[in-house]
DNA sequence: ACCTATTTGTCCGTATGTATG
DNA sequence: CCATACATACGGACAAATAGG
């Protein structure tokens, strides 16, 4: 499981922990059942404080992916949200409207993540 | 709007304000639109940290309970979340049902939460 | 246009508690 | 009994958005 972040990016470093782990997942290059490294492990690789981590794994969790237990670490629910297809085509569809019309993804990324601050 | 926490329960201090606050949403208590205390405040009031205060208020936006902005505060969302009537009338039926069999309401509150821990 | 105070957001550090193995 | 690992709480610091003067 590799996971980096970016001190200086403006997205929070638990976001970022949370979005690539749950990517990991959903793209499948993170098993169900399988085992996180523990927070102060991953904290200590990434050199970010292990309450960071915490955070985007309790995230992970509200979100239906993790399981957390107290001395035994977070493990990747059998059960885990799975993308609807109908949200699988849309994306392919705004990828491919983007290409074609020559917008950078980094663009659509912006277009997408843009919103008032919550 | 009032607020109480106990030091001693096993209940985390930060879930009992968001119960208390989701509470007084959902009864009417507080108004949708209306503020809350600043978390500095709440939490000067209750003695506890500014922290666990925001726990709680970050915890209610999730739910769709609040709408927090910075250097503006916590504001009851005019579309908040509100029970279902199916869940109302559970409630109902498990209340009957206790009353009729003389359980008492911690009993049903202890099975009702009772849980692998989260 | 500027400055200040307020308030939430994030991150760090530390401490303690509790469940697991 | 002991080590591991998540859970909660406290404290401090700084950033960013908002509101008001």
């Amino acid at each position: 499981m590799r996971v980096v972040v970016d001190t200086s990016s403006a997205e929070p470093l638990f976001a970022q922990v949370t979005a690539q782990i749950r990517d990991a997942i959903l793209t499948g290059s993170l098993a169900a059942g399988e085992r996180l490294p523990s927070a102060k492990d991953l904290a200590a690789s990434l050199e970010i404080n292990q309450h960071t981590v915490l955070h985007a794994y309790q995230d992970l969790r509200d979100e239906g992916f993790l399981e957390l237990r107290r001395g035994r670490g977070a493990v990747v629910r059998k059960d885990h949200p799975r993308p609807d297809p109908a949200l699988l085509s849309a994306i392919d569809e705004v990828r491919r409207a983007a290409a074609a019309g020559g917008v950078p993804l980094s663009t659509v990324v912006h277009l997408l993540t843009a919103r008032e601050n919550s």
